[in-house]
DNA sequence: TTTTATTTTCAATAATTATTGAAAGTTTAA
DNA sequence: TTAAACTTTCAATAATTATTGAAAATAAAA
């Protein structure tokens, strides 16, 4: 397989993916498209890679610069600006995990937690405070998984972490 | 908080964090409808309840089954169906990460090892073999964590899990 | 200044995804 | 059998979400 192809073929894959995980496609592909280009690229480069509207790239280079995982480039001679993604993908990987949990999973477990007042001693009221309690240790457990493997370098996380589990 | 108030909040709460995770609203209210309710309930009811269509609340109904995190009930005397949820939250939790993994994220990996054959000497090729090498290491890390937290029971992940990431 | 380059915004539109509802299919009981 | 109860399917439609493109805003150069 020749590299064009092979990146194309990647920056399709990322996209579906993220589709199916309630990412936007373009910005996944964006975002993509940055990872393997060995260079920054201005809003006009990525409008013709990825065959996208003006707005639709500004919008998302924009989205994904608030993500904290894109960087404005200045390059001395161009007025425009120019954009860069962050190599190290386990980076990335931390970086998406805290927008995410931050933005989604935190909100629910406080509603988790509201819901927990209600007061009702019957027996579909003891049992929906279960249902509820579960959920909220599960919801817990998971963001802190989250929580650990964003504050955890990728080497801890790939030797001791199998280690473990092996064991 | 009333309890039936309280039920209905958890029911939408469930149904946005789904919907911003690609899961689809209805199939996750159906889902949580079951959890708190105390009783199987028959697709009247889930049409009653959630104000849906037939067909949709079928649909959805299936969809579960094959996830694996609803089960049919027959009851005697009735000649309907009846559906209801497994209460324990973590084996859900479970359940939909190994379906998820086998149908979104392995493909993936399938795809990336793939496009590692790409031949292309050139600088441009190397990186990009690096890119994708970094992703894929990434991509079977999490796999790995979520093939792990699927065959651990909760208390393992509960104690362990913490006592390690704590040291 | 004024002009030109560049970025941002957002109403209109397109594309995608979810839902309806009625007809067809299936199962059970009379 | 036949009829009634129930389930499934799927084309039509609605709702949601993404994208365009041109106008407005901003920034840099003349």
């Amino acid at each position: 397989m020749q590299l064009e192809e092979a990146k194309l073929k990647y920056i399709q894959t990322w996209g579906s993916l993220a589709t199916s995980w309630g990412i936007n496609r373009t910005m996944a592909q964006v975002h993509a498209l940055l990872l393997v280009s060995n260079r920054p690229m201005s809003t006009e480069d990525i409008m013709n890679e990825l065959q996208i509207s003006r707005g639709n790239a500004n919008m998302n280079v924009r989205a994904l610069i608030d993500w904290g995982i894109v960087q404005k480039e200045y390059i001395v001679g161009e007025r425009k600006e120019f954009f860069s993604a962050e190599k190290d993908v386990w980076e990335l990987f931390k970086q998406i995990t805290k927008e995410r949990k931050k933005r989604e999973i935190e909100p629910v477990l406080k509603t988790l937690d509201e819901l927990q007042t209600v007061n009702d001693e019957t027996e579909e009221g003891q049992e929906f405070k279960k249902v509820l309690n579960d959920l909220s240790k599960v919801t817990t457990t998971v963001n802190g998984i989250l929580e650990k493997a964003i504050k955890a370098d990728e080497h801890w996380l790939l030797s001791n972490f199998t280690k473990m589990i092996k064991k």
